[in-house]
Order: structure tokens, then sequence, then C-alpha cells
DNA sequence: GTCTATAGGGCGATAGAC
DNA sequence: GTCTATCGCCCTATAGAC
């Protein structure tokens, strides 16, 4: 992608397709909407990506590699740095979708499309992700499973379960807080990933009954 | 599933809606497939509900006063039978989201309808239901909150958002866990409560550092 | 209360000129 | 690569007969 000093066609649809996903859904968007919003014709949809669904692809793939490296990269050095501790591995794994939800140009958007991604059951989508994106909450449940040794591999996989529901919310900003106006909205999603972080590390060091 | 004609053209109409707009999503349901579905004609949505907005609305409404009243009668008995005790209370919140999630009768796919409730930011959706059900949220932050002394407001609500995160996605199916052939659904789920009733009471009692 | 019929408009996708 | 124009379809909502 480098550093374009003027954004093609075929990005601007892109970034156009994912706010308008985010703000209303894959159904709920229509190419003539994206088009219009990207100031391209409406043809250049079906030119540069075949089809709507490819479209959506397209969108995910864009956020979830750049992801998808930061966390086994901060894994990697949380395992390094921090041997035995719990959570610099939660960090690793929460960070950087909170990167993600503090970026300046359209990552926000797209957090609250995983929390679609998730609620809209399209099953050409999950594929996609889980064919391109799984070997990543595998990479985290062996490195969590270390340093839990009385935790049954079942059990452990509900609470990161958890772990990724709780995120896609706060990371979504659908929740019962309201932000007070006195904090900026980086600060409250900053504060949102410190609290999950102790809750979840607790959670996650529960006594089996 | 069989078509119930000995249901009225209105309980047939909202039992299509919510199965369809658990699947679709809102937007991507249209009214034809409602009234296709419930056997009706099309004209008698709008003769029942007035808009696809209202019918909407009313989907939620069903569900949403019973499973409100069974928490907080729930509650009521948690802090009645079991005072000084954090997981009763939890389950007061979780159990019926749970019975609604095992209802063979539309319940499950009301569940994910949450979830999409969350997801898809739909303003008069949100209002109304904050309207009519905030103050369950406000009885269990109370409720909470006189058993943990120690956690300031602001940290418990975050808690909170977490737990409504995780059951959300937890009831709805999304997860990473595959339901071993052995076990039932109902088994999957009920298991899935138990486990985040542990969790969440871990994670409420983490230490504020 | 339920029906048929249709108004009036947005949809995804494509053909073909430039 | 981008454009205009258009096909054929599906949509919500309503009018009006029964």
């Amino acid at each position: 992608m480098g550093k374009p000093t003027h954004f093609s066609t075929k990005e601007r649809i892109l970034a156009a397709a994912e706010e308008l996903f985010a703000q209303h859904g894959f159904a709920g968007t229509s190419l003539r909407q994206v088009t219009s919003q990207a100031a391209v014709n409406i043809a250049a949809v079906n030119y540069h990506f075949g089809s709507k669904e490819n479209l959506i692809n397209e969108v995910f793939r864009r956020r979830m590699d750049v992801m998808t490296a930061d966390r086994l990269r901060q894994l990697e050095t949380a395992l390094r740095d921090h041997p035995g501790q719990l959570e610099p591995i939660l960090a690793a794994f929460i960070d950087p979708a909170l990167a993600l939800a503090q970026d300046r140009n359209g990552g926000a958007a797209f957090v609250r499309l995983i929390a679609r991604a998730y609620a809209e059951h399209n099953e050409s989508l999950r594929r996609f992700l889980s064919d391109h994106y799984g070997h990543v909450l595998r990479e985290f449940g062996k490195a969590l499973s270390g340093l839990l040794p009385g935790l049954d591999k079942e059990t452990l996989y509900w609470r990161l379960d958890f772990l990724a529901g709780a995120l896609t919310y706060a990371m979504s900003d659908f929740g019962l807080i309201k932000r007070p106006a006195s904090a900026s909205e980086a600060a409250h999603r900053s504060r949102a990933a410190r609290e999950l972080i102790r809750f979840a590390a607790a959670g996650l060091q529960a006594e089996t009954k």
C-alpha cells in the first residue's frame, strides 16, 4: 500500500465500504451508497472487486492482516520479556484491537465491523476469517495454557471466548458506559483495555469447581 | 418447523420476523420473506404493525418483558436466600438469558437478535430498549456494589459491560468453541452459563491497581 | 381482516462507448 | 479504467374489492 499521495479508486471504495458497512451493516449498505461516498462510478465496484461479497472480504483482509501480525509479534515479545506473566499475554491480544480502534483512519469503524461479522453469521465471511486468522487464537491458547497448568483446555477456550466477546463489545463502544465529557475517546478506550486485562486475568485464574 | 396455523396472523408474523431477523438482520430481511414464512398476506404487516420499524420493536417487547421480569425476580430471591454471595446474583442475570436461549419456540433466535441490536446501533431500537429495560442493569449494579465495597462505581460498570458482552456472545453461539457431537445444545449452553458465572465472579473481584 | 394489484423506487450487475 | 445507460428484479407501502 505504501504512501500514496492520492488515493486510488480501489482504495477509496475500500474506505467508504468499511465506514458504511460499520454504520449500516452489509445487507443494509448498497453499492450505490458506497460508490457515491467514494466519489467513483457505480460500475467501478464490479470492475475492481467482482461482487459485493468479495468487496466485504477485502475490507476485512486490509485490517486483519495488520492486527494479526501485531498480535503475534506482541505475543512473542511478551513471552520473551515477561515469561510467566499473564497480563502481558492478554495485553498482546487486546492492545492491537485497541490500536485499531484508536486508528484515525477508519480503524474505529472496522472494530464495529468485527462485531457485525459475529452478529451477522455470514457464513462466507466466517469461513474466510477462520481460514485466514484462526491460527492466532490457537497461538494464544497455547501460551495461556502454559501459564495455567491446572486449567483444562475446554475451560480455557470458554474463557477465551468470553474475553473475545467482552473485547469486541468494549472496543465497539456498545456498552452502558457513557464517556464523561472530560475524557477523550482515546483515553476512554485505553481505560477499557486496561480494565479488561485485569478482569480477564482474574477470570482466567478462577478456580474450577 | 411446522406451520402453526392455529396461531393468529399477528403471532405468526412475530414468530417469523424473529426467526428471519436473527438469521438475516433487520435490513437483510424483507417483509415479503416474513409474510411468506408466516403464511399470511403481504399487506397484513402493515395492517397489524403499521411499519417494519414498529414490527421490530414488538418482536423485542415480547421476549424482553419476560426476561426482565425473570431477572428481577431471581435477583430478589438471590438477595434474600443467599445474602452476601456473588454468584447467585450473577446467576440471576445470566440464567434468564440462558433460559431464553434454551426456549424451544424462538428464544434461541431472539438471543442472537440481541447481539444484532447491539451491533446495528439502530438508534430507534436502542432508545426503545433503554427506556423500557435500562432499570434492570441499575438494579444489578446496586446489588453487586453492596458486595464489592472496595470497587468504585466506574470500574464496576466497566466490568458489568464486559459481562454483558461475554454473555451475549456466549448465548448467541458465535464463539470459537464447537459443541462436541456428544453434548446436546442445551447442555452446551448450560455449561457456558456456569463457566461464565465463575469467570465473571473472579473478574468482578479482581483487585484494582 | 384478508385479499389482489400496483404505485413508485432502489437494488446488483453488466454491456458497450470512450 | 472509467463512463453512461439500462436490464430485470425485489422492495415497502397503500388503495380498494370482498
